[in-house]
This record gives C-alpha cells, sequence and structure tokens, in this order.
DNA sequence: ACATACTGTATAAAAATATTAAACGCTAGA
DNA sequence: TCTAGCGTTTAATATTTTTATACAGTATGT
C-alpha cells in the first residue's frame, strides 16, 4: 500500500515516543490540534487505529506498536544516511565481505589493524550480494572467485582454489562409483544463477559439461556450507572451511580444483583518494 | 539530520526510478513543474544535489544514488508493513530465533513441517534480543534459559543443560589449576547485560560467587561460540555445540551445570487463536 | 462532592504551502 | 537548421495545513 503523507507518519513517531499530543507538539513545533488533525488523516489513509484515546491520554494499539518499530527503523536509516551524505558525520571506512569471510578470516585479523588505526572508525558490512559498492556505501569489498569482475578496480588479496565439497555419504559415492558417476546424481549448490563455476570445474576434471537444472542456488556461504552438511548437495568451496574438513564433517570430493580462484579487493577507483582506505588496502595487503 | 519534509523524498526516489520528470510526472499525477520543485526543495534542505541535469534529461548524482538505494529499502519496509495492518497482505507466520538455533537445530528439521503445510507462508526471523514479540511481528520466538520470563506464554520445547565452554587452552588450565582457580583467571561471556546465568553456575559448581567485572557481553551465540574458539573467554553454551566438542575446538570444562536449562517456546496468549501459529506449535512439540 | 488541571477533539478562519499554466532556454537528433 | 522533448522559472491559483478557540471528558486533589 502506498501512502499519501509520509510527514504524518513521522509525527506519529513522535506523538508514540512522548505517548502524548501536547508533549510531542513542544518537539514538533505545531499546536496539539495540527497533530490530533495530522494523526487523524494518517488513520484514515491507513484505514487502521493507531491510538487508543482515553480521557487522560493516548496509548499505542497493537497495530501502531508493529508500525512505530518499522518506521523508526526506516526513518532512522533514512536521517542517518542523509547525516552522512550530508557531511554532518564522517563515514567510516566500510568493508564489504560476507559473514562467511568475516568470521573464518577477516575478524581474527581485523584487531591488529584497528590496534593500528584506533582513529579510524571501521564497519564491516556483512553483504551476499558483493556488487553495487556504491549503492550500498560500500569502500573496500572483498569477493571470492576467479576476479574477472569488470565492475570497479579489482585486486588479487590471496590465491584461494576452489574445490568440491559434499558430506560423508557424498565422499562415499564418489569412492564407491568415480568421479563422473557420482556427479551425475549430485545437487549442484551454487552461489549465484549466472555463475559458471561448475561450468569450469567440469572442463577441469575432463567430465562432460551437462546442462543441470537439478541446481540450487543459496547465495550466502554459511547457509550454503550448512546445506552441503545435511547431504543437500555438493559445492565449490575454498580452504577457509578446513575446520570442516579437519573434523571431517566435509569432505573434499576431487583433487581438481579451480586454481585460479581467490580472494579479491574490489574498490572504485576514487575510493583511493580517501586516506583510510588507502591504510585499509595498504594493511590487507600485507596480511593477505 | 531529520528531514523536514518525506513526501519530497518518496517523489525523488519514484523519480530516480524514471530517470525522468515527465515520465514520473505521470505516475505521481502531478505536472512536471511541480516535480520540479520538489526536488529542489529536497536538494535545498538536503544541501547537496540529488540529480545531475543536461539538457535532455537527468541522471542521480553518487550521493543521490546512495540515498536512492536507502530510501528505497526504508520505504518498501514501511509500505510492506503497512500493507500487512491493513490486512492487504496476510501475514505470514513468524517464527523468531538465534541464527544459531535456526542452522544449528530448526533449519534440519523445518522441511517437514513445510512439506506437511505447504499452504502456510513461514519467516523464519533471525533476532539477537528475543524479547518484545510484538514490535517485531513474531508469532513465536525460541529462547534459550531457566524459563523464568514473564512477559508472555512460555513453553519448554526441550530441555538442555547449560556449561561451561572454553577452548583448549582453557581446558588445560582448568586440568592445571583446577576449576576453582581457572575460573579466577577466565574472562566470562556472557550474553546479556543482566544475566545472572553465571552467578547460577557458579553457585551449583560450588565455586564462591564473585563480584565479576571483565566480562564480555557478546549476545549473538554463534559469535559467542567463535569468541570462545578465539580463546576471548569461556561461556555458558549447551548441546548444540556437539560439532565444536566433537571435533575438539572447544571443550566441556565442567560437569557441572544448570539442569534446568532449556529451548522454550515464547507466544503472547492471543496468538493461540491463529490455526497457523497453533499448526507450528502443534509440530513443533512433537519434533523436539 | 466539586473544582481544577490536563487530556484530546472539533470547527472555521487564517496562513502557509504546493501546484498549475504558460513561457522559456536548452540541445540531441532528424 | 529546425523541431521535439527535456527541465526550469514565474506568478497566479488551489489546496492543504495550522491555528485559535471553544468544548467535552476525567483523573486528581482538596
Amino acid at each position: 500500500m502506498r501512502l499519501r503523507n509520509y510527514d504524518n507518519l513521522r509525527s506519529f513517531a513522535i506523538v508514540a515516543k512522548h505517548s502524548s499530543l501536547a508533549s510531542a507538539s513542544k518537539e514538533l513545533f505545531l499546536t496539539k490540534g495540527a497533530i490530533s488533525h495530522q494523526i487523524r488523516q494518517l488513520e484514515n489513509d491507513l484505514g487502521f487505529k493507531l491510538f487508543e484515546r482515553h480521557a487522560r491520554g493516548i496509548t499505542l494499539t497493537d497495530s501502531g506498536r508493529e508500525l512505530l518499530h518499522t518506521a523508526n527503523l526506516a526513518f532512522e536509516q533514512i536521517e542517518q544516511k542523509v547525516s552522512r551524505l550530508a557531511g554532518e558525520i564522517s563515514p567510516p571506512l566500510t568493508i564489504g565481505v560476507t559473514t562467511y569471510f568475516a568470521s573464518r578470516w577477516l575478524s581474527p585479523r581485523l584487531m591488529d589493524f584497528m590496534r593500528d588505526h584506533p582513529d579510524i572508525r571501521l564497519r564491516i558490512q556483512p553483504m551476499i550480494d558483493l556488487l553495487n559498492l556504491r549503492d550500498e556505501g560500500i569502500d573496500v569489498a572483498i569477493r571470492w572467485g576467479d576476479g574477472n569482475w569488470t565492475d570497479c578496480l579489482i585486486e588479487e588479496l590471496f590465491n584461494c582454489p576452489a574445490w568440491p565439497t559434499g558430506n560423508r555419504q557424498a565422499m562415499d559415492r564418489v569412492s564407491e562409483v568415480g568421479l563422473e558417476t557420482a556427479f551425475r546424481e549430485f545437487t549442484l549448490l551454487r552461489d549465484r544463477e549466472d555463475s559458471n563455476a561448475w561450468r569450469r570445474w567440469y572442463e577441469v576434471a575432463g567430465l562432460e559439461t551437462q546442462q543441470r537444472t537439478d541446481t540450487l542456488i543459496i547465495p550466502d556461504p554459511n547457509v550454503r556450507v550448512q546445506a552441503v552438511m545435511d547431504g543437500q548437495g555438493v559445492a565449490l568451496d575454498d580452504e577457509l572451511i578446513a575446520p570442516e574438513i579437519d573434523n571431517k564433517t566435509l569432505f573434499r570430493l576431487s583433487e581438481f580444483e579451480l586454481s585460479d580462484y581467490g580472494y579479491f579487493l574490489a574498490y572504485e577507483s576514487s575510493a583511493q583518494s580517501n586516506p583510510n582506505v588507502a591504510a585499509f588496502l595498504k594493511w590487507i595487503k600485507n596480511t593477505g
């Protein structure tokens, strides 16, 4: 439902905060009559009541409470972004990563950077789709793949080949019937609709490339790892899943690998002029 | 920065979508002059330009693109919530869980429920703080603890005692110097400021209850498990971390446990009348 | 029991704001 | 070079919002 008047919703959020028209009217520099009209109009537009009126004040209805919660979050996002863009707040250095990479590689190393640069405010932004850096306000993203992106500057952080992983049943199946037969049975988990990683791996492994339709797309690497453990299919992973390999919940299914895979820094060329970005790039290139 | 006029921002989003005032003016049922005024006023309020004007049209500036992204997300949240509350969309059955519980316990079992109830639209909402069900639109939350909540109906799902875990160094330390001494050295990780879990465990273990100040509060269970692995302290965990125990990245530090801990269903009494909620509760009670 | 003080509401007038219509300047493309 | 289409500007107009005021209700204190 498209709302006609978002300013009324903003007033609603402030009234709800005060639980009082009279009090909110002071914050908004309006008379309580004006606020009363705004709330009434908003309720008419929405088609449900936001407040219960009693003689001595107002209280939120259940619907009102839920809407308030959503509206507060939404307005806060907007106002924070506006403040940043208007230059009122200096933007934190924002790194876009998957939760997978953040917890397995970045987090343990990040303390060093923060200790060396206590003045740099840092924001680790978990992302699924590590594209559209500018839209998300990302200064530097860390992507996994073969480095063939063209939307911005790309620099290899470290090489990290990709190879197929499966759970114990999948491993056993490969041992029993061989790679080719087993891979005709497996469901292939992939991170993106248009990913050609599996096709390339089939080539490297010398298997007949087949048009597979029974693939399952799971963009989040953590969820994908879990799906492999649960036997929902096989996925292309890298050495960051060493813990699961060590404890034998996951298995490397083949020695064939996509050797040019790795982690890459991705950033807009304009970002280099930001000294915080430059400091981060310098640090991470020495660390990786 | 508080915005004076959110309706202008809404118009901005629509203009940006069309990349054209003339075209957007049709969607908004206004003249292009009116839109031009709105955008101009918004730019004045914000203090930066949203569009670059050329002879044959307009294009977003970098700031405009970032703001558009944020605004679209925010407006979408609001409009979706409004649609739900206005009864235009039937709300999905919403389960509040930690990502920890979702990936380790719920996800593997959930397919059964979805197969048996294909008509029920389900939303798994990851939450850190599993309180305030109504604000978040949660029908049923699954909490871990001793069951002593009073804000809504509580029902035990399954018993799951809590015991202290640490990494190998912590385990070795306990072996060397004994429980009491070792626990005077450890940093205690806790999920909430006001949690009395550690105090209760000290009592159960017969250790002297001490006023500890060097505790680290990490609300998210996944992050807390990682912190324990990284040696940042010891935490109270349960058998859902069996994988980490099995592969010896985590260790149970003591046989003493909080035996009344477990996972609990939490829901408003009014939720029971929702047949989808009732079906979910019935299913999960049989599963747990 | 009753005045008091504080709610929020309702109305119509007044003020502020948004919108329009029309003319204008610009330029990409025919 | 002309033209069609773009966004802008201006001043008049239309609409919306706000106010001032009176009002009705009721917890609170005396």
